[in-house]
DNA sequence: GTATGTACCTGTTTGC
DNA sequence: TGCAAACAGGTACATA
């Protein structure tokens, strides 16, 4: 699943293969795909054919494209299963079911939107300050220049709401998804549940680092294994396997007591703790603050 | 304003 | 073998 280091990926991607281009005329196949488009499709393929894309930015996982000589950014959000994809333009003519969206670029390629479960969109938005309107809303990410640990350690203190569902909200801090927030709860020995608002700021400020970590050494290892021909992102990075200390690991042992590793049901999606490391809080009026 | 639950969606996996 | 149900999960929106 996309997550900030696959998305951060794809943005490099961009930046080398797309950035410098011109994009043609836009073909858009599935509507879904523009569904943010306020003036829908045909608003999409007015703003966004015959653009020169200057610039590949990334907010969490929010992605946009810098357009020269115009106001307007193609702002993408790759969802569940969105890629970006460099192709040879006489790959289009081949059939491919998830191809929503794309652009004849003027050096013989083509920018292709993929996305399997139609989670994704992309959108012609204007900028709102550092960013476009569409991700005016979602908080800065660790890798952020301008990424206050301190401010954003207050803000989660301020909540009442599990710290996991406080890391997934986007609010707080963006990129993180439900794999890099299983693997960083694990590291810390919190329980997704921990209420916010009871932990110690050293304790979210060690919980906010540690997720930095792991997010950094997901973005080398993205560098890694990047193909020069595709911007994509690829589900079945080897990466996930080989570094993963709980998340797809139901059963297994836990690597630092060797308890089996379990899967509960988290708002909607799965959790993945060991239930001896990471023990549910007892709540009393005195407070936890481990 | 904050917290929580649910719909959206489709390919794959699992169970019968 | 074939069908149906469960599952994966980020975001927007509705509801409390």
């Amino acid at each position: 699943m996309p997550e900030l280091p696959e998305v951060e990926t794809v943005r490099v991607g961009l930046q080398r293969r797309v950035v410098g281009r011109h994009l043609g005329g836009v073909q858009v196949a599935h509507e879904r795909a523009v569904r943010r488009q306020a003036g829908g499709v045909d608003e999409f393929l007015g703003r966004m054919s015959h653009v020169s894309p200057i610039a590949a930015q990334r907010r969490g996982k929010y992605l946009w494209l810098e357009l020269a000589d115009s106001d307007d950014v193609l702002v993408a959000h790759l969802g569940m299963s969105g890629q970006f994809r460099v192709v040879d333009n006489s790959d289009l003519v081949e059939p491919d079911p998830h191809r929503r969206v794309w652009w004849p670029m003027d050096d013989g390629s083509a920018l292709v939107f993929r996305d399997q479960r139609t989670f994704g969109w992309v959108l012609a938005d204007e900028r709102a300050g550092d960013v476009p309107t569409a991700a005016a809303h979602i908080a800065r990410d660790p890798f952020d220049p301008l990424f206050d640990a301190g401010e954003v350690s207050r803000h989660i203190r301020r909540s009442r709401s599990g710290i996991k569902r406080v890391l997934l909200a986007q609010t707080f801090v963006s990129g993180v998804g439900n794999i890099y927030a299983d693997e960083a709860l694990w590291r810390c020995q919190l329980h997704p549940e921990h209420p916010a608002n009871r932990l110690s700021s050293s304790r979210v400020a060690e919980l906010l680092e540690v997720v930095t970590d792991i997010m950094r050494a997901a973005i080398a290892a993205g560098g890694t294994s990047f193909d020069p021909l595709y911007v994509a992102v690829n589900g079945d990075s080897g990466w996930f396997d080989r570094s993963l200390s709980v998340y797809g690991r139901e059963s297994e042992p836990c690597a630092r007591c060797g308890r089996p590793i379990v899967r509960e049901q988290f708002a909607n999606r799965s959790s993945h703790r060991c239930p001896k490391c990471q023990r549910r809080p007892r709540v009393s009026t005195a407070g936890i603050h481990r």
